[in-house]
DNA sequence: ATCGGTACCTGCACGC
DNA sequence: TGCGTGCAGGTACCGA
């Protein structure tokens, strides 16, 4: 296993790397792994080419690089992307900005992330659904029961929120005592508002613990995340629940391997 | 429009 | 030691 980039991972990159970029001007940029960019690579570069870094945020699972005139570099980590600020080019380096003070570099071993430079945010990032810890209880519930899928899947959609990944879906759905198959539609709203109440409760407290760590996730300045500590049921199958010893189990959705209490989350 | 299934990559753990 | 298999937190695209 590699890192994990969901939305307190993002954002505990996102802060870290602020200060260090915020004021820094692009001298250079070289991009060697033309699969991962959208657009053309000498483009890019030029387009990035002398642009002051004015700041740095999050939105879903996409780290938005914003540079003087109102362009945006939009990085997304896929699942082994990594940003880091003045390490060594290696192997998986696809990436290498020269900054007017240091270097940061991209890089990414499943080459599943993508870089973009635009005047905006690029349209398929715009439209994604709210942010989780912004939503209000009345307009989640309402955007749960129109649709019919299952749960789990319906928050691996970015479309209806984004930043939720694996496992804070995982995680979420434990919290609330939801199965993950439940069908969205159906909730009651009682269920609706814990499970909301979940959602927040559990990125809040990850990004509190700087993100998740199962092997040897790095955050931009070399620190590892904690909420793995934390984590109920991702990754537990077979070991006991914590709340009532049952066996923890593993089940595919939607194609993603699904951790849950089959006594503690009922459909 | 909305759903599930598949493809895209590399590396690692595990069993034989 | 090597080889095959399954697994990995991402999105995009396809057809139903």
């Amino acid at each position: 296993m590699e890192d994990m980039p969901e939305l307190p991972e993002v954002e505990t990159i996102a802060r870290a790397l602020a200060p260090r970029l915020t004021g820094r001007r692009i001298a250079s940029a070289e991009f060697r792994c033309p699969r991962i960019l959208l657009g053309d690579a000498d483009q890019m570069a030029e387009a990035l080419a002398g642009r002051k870094i004015t700041g740095i945020r999050r939105h879903g699972k996409f780290l938005v690089i914003e540079l003087s005139g109102g362009r945006l570099f939009t990085v997304h980590l896929g699942m082994t992307g990594k940003l880091l600020m003045d390490g060594t080019p290696g192997k998986h380096t696809h990436a290498i900005l020269t900054l007017d003070r240091g270097v940061l570099l991209y890089d990414d071993i499943r080459q599943f992330g993508r870089l973009e430079v635009g005047d905006g945010l690029p349209a398929r990032v715009a439209k994604l659904g709210p942010e989780p810890l912004e939503i209000e209880l009345a307009l989640f519930t309402a955007a749960l029961h129109r649709r019919k899928t299952r749960l789990k899947a319906l928050l691996l959609n970015q479309r209806f929120v984004r930043g939720v990944g694996n496992i804070y879906a995982d995680e979420a759905l434990f919290r609330a005592g939801i199965h993950p198959l439940a069908i969205a539609s159906r909730l009651r709203r009682d269920r609706a508002q814990r499970l909301h109440q979940a959602i927040t409760t559990v990125l809040a407290e990850a990004i509190e613990g700087r993100g998740s760590s199962v092997s040897n996730y790095v955050d931009a300045d070399g620190r590892k995340g904690s909420f793995q500590l934390s984590h109920r049921v991702y990754q537990r199958t077979d070991q006991p629940c914590l709340v009532c010893g049952t066996r923890i189990r593993r089940i595919l959705v939607a194609q993603r391997s699904t951790h849950f209490c089959p006594k503690c989350q009922k459909r």
